[in-house]
DNA sequence: AATCTTTGATTACACATGTAATCTTAAATC
DNA sequence: GATTTAAGATTACATGTGTAATCAAAGATT
């Protein structure tokens, strides 16, 4: 590729993902804490881990400051930002940007719950309300 | 990884998308066909699509059948299953499988769209009409 | 102070992916 | 029929990703 300047894209990979949820649940955050959490779930091996945190850190998704023996990682990127980004994508990859034939999607799949349609219809009151 | 039987998870990736994407516009096609329409938009090097082509059919994504001296493939895969798929993996994964908190980001940065919110308004009366 | 952790850094290694080039072979053309 | 194309198959190769193991050093323990 041969990439001079250091401002990559910076994709963030699936597992990589999972680390950076964890630590987006409370943070700052030791990697043993990290670890903790993310072993509630499914079991990682502490290297993999270690070696997931160096990789973001690589790409400026997180940064650290030096604790005594062990570092207190931070996201860089907040979950909202990220989401957002992540969403707008997909929506334009798959339904050319328009974001309704998602949802149809889910209501013809039964996906969509009371809860989720109600706060759709809040939105929608606002969106009106705001633009004329 | 080690994997005997061969019903493997078959990720799509994002190189290979585009040229499946660019097969579901209009099939069967053939390579060229499918050159031609990629290129439309950006470049890709001829022996490139081939290969994508290539995985896309060995991860059971599409397949061809012989024509003469070439090809002529078509998805095994349907556009709205796979779309429904991946949206439900991305709104599992980022918003706890809500998709409405997925439309708020849309509504709050200024992408949702009469259009949209038309759209919205129709699914919202249809699901209510259906769900009691 | 010497030794034993424990933490992060470095290295490893197989498979995936982006991006082609080369090889084979059958079809088109002369 | 011999030769040239052109299509797919095979091979290539750097970088990314999943998943660790090993190395080095600073702190904790004895």
């Amino acid at each position: 590729m041969l990439m001079t300047t250091d401002t990559e894209k910076s994709d963030i990979s699936k597992t990589e993902f999972e680390v950076l949820d964890a630590l987006w649940k409370k943070f700052p955050a030791t990697a043993s804490e990290i670890i903790q959490r993310l072993n509630q779930n499914k079991t990682w091996h502490e290297k993999t881990v270690k070696t997931l945190l160096s990789r973001l850190v690589k790409k400026q998704v997180i940064d650290f400051n030096k604790q005594q023996r062990s570092y207190l990682y931070f996201p860089l990127v907040e979950r909202s930002t990220y989401n957002q980004k992540e969403s707008k994508s997909l929506v334009s990859r798959l339904f050319g940007g328009k974001v309704a034939p998602l949802v149809a999607g889910f209501a013809h799949s039964d996906a969509l719950s009371k809860e989720d349609v109600d706060e759709l219809k809040s939105l929608i009151k606002q969106w009106e309300k705001k633009n004329d």
